[in-house]
RNA sequence: GGGAGGAUGCCCGAGUGGCCAAAGGGAGCGGUCUGUAAAAUCGCCGGCGUAGCCUACGGAGGUUCGAAUCCUCCUCCUCCCA
């Protein structure tokens, strides 16, 4: 039983600091305190964040206690250097409206109400000048530099903020604070929650166990899953996006997103694993799977199967989807033709449907053959339309590329139309 | 404090007076193919109703018929010496 525990709560971690220190932890019988890190400047939540949040629920599971920190403090400070933009300085009213949006989203993975959550501002914001070069005095230059990415700007000559090398301590000295017996993280985590280990020592504590869990690579197979890199799976996309999103990840990562990704158990995943290496699994069928365990996760149980259906109607059938967006568009667009009839502008249609930036665009895709009405190809010309717009066009359904798609409702004559 | 170099489109990076809406690469997008994977292949990749115009090369002025390219000032960054 105390084994499987352990079994659970190791699993898919890539470090674990030191080697039998969990197992040590759990043996004292009571729960634990496991820390995490919350960025508030970035609130929307992707795969790849939870990954850790999942990770932090089996602890909860099993009776510990999760402890969030809001880097609050850090993120009200800014980095004076300058040239971190995952570190912009937000003000309070930021920060709180971040770590609501980070909550209501974490709300899906984890078990908020029973999480103490503190903002490290609490802690730090007293911190007098003795307390901070006292906590400065725990690591050496030497140290700091065994950082990967210090290290290579160090030798490359490349800028670093002492500001920077202040981080990982501050973080450290949170672990202090609210007296982690364990803290979880990225591996891109590793140096910092180590860091922790050290100023706890400092203080008289004993150092808290560093769980570290691999990186999740982002929807082009190579690069950490980001918002800012653009290739990212966010907990809060519909279905369909979802879906679609993860039919596109390289075939290599499948394993490691079922891994990652779903509640699916580390022998089930194994057993997939192996079916697509001796090929008695397609590795369309084993991502199929994944797609649906991930929409079912996050948008209930039979989600993931519906947008399978239309994720088929769409890409396989070369359908139209049933459900798409329907918009209003601006009654200016459609000039007088002759007569009782009028005339829409294509590319201005397209672009008032949401579906281009420009029109430039529209006409560009236009020429490729990317744009399609009810399933024909459109050319970048004037529809003449018949009575009172959109005339005959009421209820077109109109694509651009293989899976955007707006449906021409009606006109407004006043202001703007409803753009998806 | 002294000296040197740099700031170009989403990113990297050519370009030192007109041939520059700006080479090349990456990313991205569209077509074909396909399992919306990979690979391959063709094309696109500032805006404007399709014509030339407009806006663009850190910011502000200036020289010139003409400036990303020359001059002045400003802002920011990097390196070297102390």
């Amino acid at each position: 039983m105390a084994a499987d525990v352990l079994t659970t709560l190791a699993s898919s971690s890539v470090d674990l600091v030191p080697k039998g220190g969990l197992e040590e932890r759990l043996a004292a019988g009571r729960p634990l305190r496991v820390k995490l890190g919350v960025d508030p400047s970035r609130p929307d939540l992707t795969l790849g964040h939870a990954v850790v949040l999942r990770k932090l629920r089996q602890f909860q599971d099993a009776g510990h206690v999760a402890v969030l920190i809001i880097g609050d403090f850090t993120a009200r400070i800014g980095d004076p250097s300058g040239r971190s933009e995952t570190r912009p300085m937000l003000t309070e009213e930021e920060i709180q409206a971040n770590a609501a949006t980070y909550f209501a989203q974490a709300g899906t993975i984890l078990d908020v109400d029973a999480a103490e959550i503190h903002g490290n501002a609490e802690w730090l914001a007293e911190l007098d000048t003795a307390e901070v070069i006292r906590l400065a005095a725990t690591a050496t230059l030497a140290q700091m530099l065994e950082r990967e990415d210090f290290r290579e700007r160090y030798q490359g000559e490349r800028p670093i903020s002492v500001v920077e090398l202040l981080y990982p301590l501050l973080q450290g000295y949170d672990s202090v604070a609210i007296r982690a017996d364990v803290e979880l993280g990225g591996t891109d985590q590793t140096f910092n929650l180590l860091m922790g280990r050290e100023v706890q020592r400092a203080y008289g504590q004993e150092p808290q166990v560093v769980l570290t869990l691999p990186l999740l690579e982002g929807t082009d197979g190579v690069r950490k899953m980001s918002k800012s890199l653009d290739n990212y799976i966010g907990l809060t996309e519909l279905p369909d996006e979802m879906f679609g999103k993860l039919m596109r990840i390289p075939d290599g990562l499948i394993a490691k997103f079922l891994r990652l990704s779903t509640p699916l158990d580390p022998a089930e995943v194994d057993d997939v694993e192996r079916g697509l290496t001796d090929g008695s699994l397609g590795p369309s069928d084993a991502k199929r799977r994944l797609a649906r365990e991930v929409v079912d996760l996050y948008h209930g149980p039979g989600a993931g199967t519906a947008a399978e259906e239309r994720f088929d109607l769409v890409h396989r059938q070369h359908g139209l989807p049933d459900d798409v967006l329907g918009v209003t568009v601006p009654a200016a667009l459609f000039g007088p033709g002759d007569g009782a009839t009028s005339v829409v502008y294509v590319p201005a249609l397209l672009e008032a449907l949401g579906l281009v930036e420009s029109r430039s665009e529209a006409r560009r895709l236009q020429s490729q053959g990317g744009v399609r009405m009810d399933g024909e190809p459109v050319a970048a010309e004037d529809i003449r339309v018949e009575g009172p717009p959109p005339g005959q066009l009421a209820g077109s359904i109109w694509q651009v590329g293989r899976r955007k798609f707006a449906r021409l409702d009606g006109v407004e004559t006043t202001e703007g139309s409803s753009p998806g």
